[in-house]
RNA sequence: GCGGCGGUGGCGGAACGGUAGACGCGGGGCCCUCAAAAGGCCCUGUCCGAAAGGGUGUGUGGGUUCGAAUCCCACCCGCCGCACCA
């Protein structure tokens, strides 16, 4: 017959439109109804799996990221499907925000429609790569049938009192005009999108109490399959600090200042206190000091600094006396008052108490404003020590019932007392800070709420939900939100008292869109509630959840928040929306993140349009482990596209000596030789391939599947046809879940079947056990002869083949034999002298 | 500074404490062909050797072990978080 080639181009499609018109990858929630007890009961319920990537952000076209991340997914959700559980696939896209905002105000092209552009390429793209999407569930977070429930549950959380309202000084992008949360503010205090210094502003703003959730967003952590660098980012990110709270009264004034402090057993070596620049009581100390001026314009100056600049640990310690003293409760002194940039108003209470021996940044205030400095903690073994000490030791100086103490029980002691006497208590520090929502912004999701003259701050009901956001005609930020300009939609009626009232303006940070999508999934066309809570209970918690580091903290943080909160409020009935995660690495070319800029970006579609789909995906996967970088190569490209020729060309040639497909994959018996040596081989890949899906291993999957092809490729002419058809259909089978447009060809070449609906395979143990095996034979270490073995030889056995093999004999010559070591199955070691 | 991850051929990378370098790329040789493309077969860490074989080899230096890329200690280098967090 005539040698057929491999032909990508038509292969893909004419797979992919089966899958469209037959719906291959779609589930119902028909198990969530009466079926369920039945189903339950008969014990016939399929195990569910809810695999899912991270929603991608339509943004032109997908890049070779989306790739790696969608080729990941999809290998487990098919192999997952193999394994017979009922598999949700879906896909979603986070599509408000500002590169479509930002792209409307440079072309004046409506965000909707660019966005709607971008979701076709997207979409368009998704299923050239062949990616086993249930589309039924499909879903856009800027679409009012999805944000209408943002703003549900923005209210269910203004109802329970998680969103709030509150003047506070804001991180501001001067070049976009919005307000930016912490987090998208980098260390040096560079807007995360565009790069330009933030400034500081005072704004009323709308906050999420995420910092109520700082104990359990911690202690959760213990309870799920996470890569352990992200949780310990989400640790370091929470902060938690363990210390007290201490009163320290201003007498003149009649104020108390509380301070947090990890270290109240150093209390006895407070000689100053501290305040930072955005103290609100800062500036009323001073007042009526000798240094009020001074103090105001140190206050000036640290206000208008950028986080970089206040940010380095390194510079010189400035401040300002406030001309004022505080009590130490401990001992009553008089500890002077500073102001000074080194305090931080974020964090703790915004005041310090400073122990310059055993702080380095109060030591080295000491030191440039020549403070005292008073040693309290002293090294157990009595040696002297270079200030600052923040080792711990023995109470010195302090006090006659602490002296001597070793310091971490003075700790408790002093705690103890402080509470006792009414100025201080244990306490515990977060760092996290409350989630700043409110962007003056268009395209985002409005917030769903009034202001009325006479009732004040008024929640949408939810009856006229969704609050539509506007079309308008321009979207440049002048300071405040767009919308504010579409005079026709800010001004409404009170829902409760009638009058006139104002549409809030600003609208929610998307990463509020994306904190629940994957609870939408479950129930996506729900026209009466945000889900019907039997879907959610047939399908979350997310079995796999999959995507990028670089979420690692924000994304993954308010989903787990958002998710605490709804079952709080018994809209959920479960802690953590992803039971186990899995972080894929970049892909980079010559070494570097591809960019524009750089003009090394190498778009999926230039693959798929030379190598195929297949290729493309298998070869994302073969060039590394997943969860690390890999770098894109043409030539490595070029390495799997001849693999998966080599198995769709000879499975067609090895189906066509067989005169077709005969039906089904029966693995036929092998008396030995070629054909058992092949059937082994077979058995090999089946167990590694499944064990090496287990755990993300994919390279080395494909790997396996690439050895099992080549030992068919070399047994060829010995093996016998039915032992080729087996060993390629098995080939196909477990290469399924990587490329599975070629797959599914060769296995109905080879079989007249549907790979997909075949359960996956299983390994024989008996065909993974060799009868004879290579028996390696060292002398002192050393690798110095291979004879064969049979399995079932006991150690004498093996001693002795080893003692005979001719190379041994030559190292042994003359020698004592001091020991033997047996390893059965591997090797024998000799030792000599 | 703190926390995490990593360092293996020319390259990407494999190796439950047990044959280092699977698989792929690149390179070399050969077959098929009038020639090429496509495909197929063989070799390929390094040094000595015609070969058999031997030496050497997983960032550096020690240690544990019959045996270490793997475990322990110290150090060097790289990447990623966090960072004046009291």
């Amino acid at each position: 017959m005539a040698e057929r080639r491999y032909d990508p181009h038509e292969i893909e499609p004419r797979w992919q439109e089966l899958w469209a018109r037959e719906r291959t990858w779609e589930v119902s929630n028909e198990s969530a109804g009466e079926e369920l007890a039945e189903l339950s009961a008969r014990g016939a319920l399929e195990q569910k799996s809810y695999v899912l990537e991270m929603l991608p952000y339509p943004s032109g076209e997908p890049h070779i990221g989306h790739l790696k991340t969608y080729s990941v997914g999809d290998a487990i959700a098919h192999y997952h499907r193999r394994m017979g559980r009922r598999v949700l696939h879906p896909m979603g896209y986070d599509s408000f925000g500002l590169p479509a905002e930002n792209h409307a105000i440079k072309t004046g092209v409506h965000p909707r429609v660019s966005i709607a552009e971008s979701i076709e390429s997207f979409r368009r793209q998704f299923h050239s790569w062949g990616i086993s999407i249930d589309w039924s569930r499909e879903l856009a977070t800027s679409d009012p049938s999805y944000y209408r429930w943002t703003q549900w549950i923005f209210l269910e959380l203004f109802r329970a009192g998680l969103a709030y309202r509150k003047e506070a000084a804001v991180k501001w992008c001067p070049k976009d005009q919005t307000v930016l949360a912490n987090e998208q503010v980098d260390a040096e205090g560079r807007c995360e999108r565009c790069g330009c210094i933030v400034e500081v502003r005072q704004l009323e703003q709308w906050f999420l109490r995420i910092t109520d959730y700082a104990e359990r967003l911690l202690g959760d952590l213990d309870g799920i399959d996470w890569p352990e660098h992200v949780k310990t980012m989400q640790r370091n990110w929470i902060g938690r600090s363990e210390g007290a709270e201490v009163i320290f009264r201003c007498d003149e004034l009649g104020i108390d200042y509380p301070v947090f402090t990890t270290r109240p057993d150093t209390l006895f070596g407070a000689t100053f206190f501290v305040m930072a620049p955005e103290h609100p009581d800062v500036l009323r100390l001073a007042s009526g000091t000798p240094n009020e001026q001074a103090v105001h314009d140190y206050v000036n100056r640290a206000l208008n600094e950028t986080n970089e600049e206040r940010g380095n640990a390194e510079r010189p310690k400035t401040g300002v006396p406030l001309g004022r003293t505080v009590v130490n409760p401990v001992n009553g002194e008089q500890l002077p008052m500073f102001v000074a940039d080194y305090v931080l108003m974020e964090y703790g209470t915004g005041a310090i108490m400073a122990v310059p021996a055993h702080d380095e940044r109060d030591y080295a205030f000491a030191k440039a404003f020549e403070l005292p400095i008073r040693q309290v903690i002293a090294p157990r073994d009595g040696s002297e020590v270079e200030l600052p000490y923040t080792g711990d030791g023995v109470i010195v100086s302090s006090h006659p019932e602490f002296d001597g103490m070793d310091n971490r029980e003075a700790l408790g002691a002093i705690v103890a007392w402080l509470d006792r006497e009414g100025k201080g208590h244990a306490s515990v520090n977060y760092k996290l800070r409350d989630w700043l929502i409110s962007r003056q912004r268009y395209w985002g999701c409005p917030i769903p709420i009034l202001y009325c003259e006479r009732c004040g701050v008024v929640p949408v009901p939810a009856g006229q939900l969704p609050v539509e956001l506007p079309d308008i005609e321009d979207y440049t930020p002048k300071g405040r939100s767009p919308l504010a300009a579409a005079e026709d939609w800010v001004n409404t009626t009170c829902p409760s008292c009638g009058g006139p009232a104002r549409r809030e303006t600003d609208t929610m940070d998307t990463f509020v869109d994306s904190s629940w999508y994957f609870l939408r999934y479950c129930d996506a066309h729900n026209d009466h509630a945000a889900w019907d809570p039997a879907a959610l209970h047939e399908w979350m918690p997310v079995d796999q959840y999959i995507g990028g580091v670089e979420h690692a903290i924000l994304h993954l943080m308010y989903a787990r928040f958002f998710t605490k909160a709804l079952a709080d409020l018994g809209h959920l009935d479960f802690q953590e929306p992803f039971q186990s995660l899995f972080t894929q690495g970049m892909v980079t070319k010559d070494g570097a993140k591809m960019s524009k800029s750089r003009g090394n970006v190498v778009p999926p579609a230039a693959i798929v349009e030379r190598v195929g789909a297949d290729t493309a995906r298998c070869y994302i996967l073969f060039v590394g482990p997943p969860d690390q970088d890999a770098d894109w190569s043409d030539e490595g490209v070029e390495g799997v596209h001849r693999f998966l020729g080599r198995l769709w060309r000879l499975s067609a040639e090895t189906a066509g000596r067989a005169g077709g497909p005969s039906a089904g994959l029966e693995q036929p018996y092998a008396a030995g030789g070629e054909d058992l040596a092949l059937l082994r081989k077979t058995h090999w890949a089946i167990d590694k391939v499944s064990g090496d899906l287990r755990r993300f291993a994919f390279n080395t999957a494909i790997a396996a599947v690439m050895e099992l092809l080549n030992e068919v490729s070399r047994l060829r002419e010995s093996a016998s046809l039915e032992m080729m058809r087996f060993a390629l259909g098995s080939a196909a089978s477990l290469l399924f879940p990587f490329a599975p447009h070629v797959s599914a060809d060769a296995y109905e070449l080879l079989t007249g079947e549907r790979v997909w609906e075949q359960h996956w395979p299983e390994a024989d143990e008996a065909l993974l056990e060799r009868e004879v095996y290579e028996l390696v034979c060292q002398v002192n270490g050393k690798v110095r002869d291979r004879v064969q073995a049979s399995s079932g030889a006991n150690a004498e056995t093996l001693k002795e083949l080893c003692r005979a093999a001719p190379n041994v004999r030559a190292h042994l010559d003359g020698r004592e034999l001091v020991k033997e070591v047996v390893v059965p199955g591997k090797l024998v070691n000799l030792v000599v002298r």
